[in-house]
DNA sequence: TGCCAGGCCCTCTTTAGGGCCTT
């Protein structure tokens, strides 16, 4: 059985920001990480049926050439949700992601048994004093080696569970637990700012 | 780099408005 604080770190690139507005995913990135180290990657082009905008083939460098022969959302997603079964979930401003992976997951009729947790979310209490709050921005801060190459999906998720392991590293530091659960993490990111520090002092 | 949406957060708030973050 998976352990319940196995997480899968996901990012997708989409046509646009809204599924309600018609908008698809283009390609998901995904790594899982047990016991602090990355045991599986997942990374997969999906063809969307429409053609994308010269701004998300400049934003991402993924085009409409590229998509042509990938294969569709649905065969891909069918596979994504084989690779998450059973796992938690992060993702950087994870309501974006949970948006799409509902929406591309409803189209095929699977589901998925893992709680989200957002690193954005959670980024805002631990590093409160970051420039801002963007992934790139936060892989800097947090002094994470990065060739800059952001906005490719399995490149972002790669970055994203390192700034996920960073701020664990962090947040073990302030507290006497040996292991930080995903619960706790979940509840960080629920917790007014100036309460953050009580609540690590008392976990 | 922007628009589109939506959830969260802050404040000159709660009978609201606007910024952040994701593509």
């Amino acid at each position: 059985m998976p352990n319940a604080d196995t997480v899968v770190v996901l990012d997708f690139e989409t046509t646009g920001l809204s599924p309600t507005m018609g908008d698809r995913a283009i390609e998901i990135g995904a790594v899982r990480i047990e016991n602090g180290e990355i045991t599986g990657r997942f990374q997969e082009l999906m063809n969307p049926g429409q053609r994308i905008s010269g701004f998300i083939e400049d934003y991402t460098g993924i085009t409409n050439s590229m998509l042509k022969h990938a294969p569709s959302c649905e065969e891909v997603m069918s596979q994504f949700a084989d690779f998450i079964s059973g796992y938690n979930l992060v993702a950087h401003n994870a309501s974006f992601d949970k948006r799409f992976l509902d929406a591309e997951l409803s189209n095929i009729s699977r589901t998925y048994s893992g709680q989200f947790a957002c690193s954005m979310l959670v980024a805002r209490r631990i590093y409160p004093h970051a420039p801002d709050h963007k992934l790139g921005t936060l892989v800097r801060y947090a002094n994470i080696p990065s060739d800059g190459a952001f906005h490719r999906a399995l490149y972002d998720s790669e970055m994203a569970a390192k700034l996920w392991q960073a701020m664990l590293r962090t947040i073990e530091k302030q507290t006497v637990l040996p292991e930080i659960p995903f619960k706790l993490l979940q509840k960080i990111a629920k917790t007014p700012k100036n309460s953050v520090r009580a609540l690590l002092e008392h976990s």
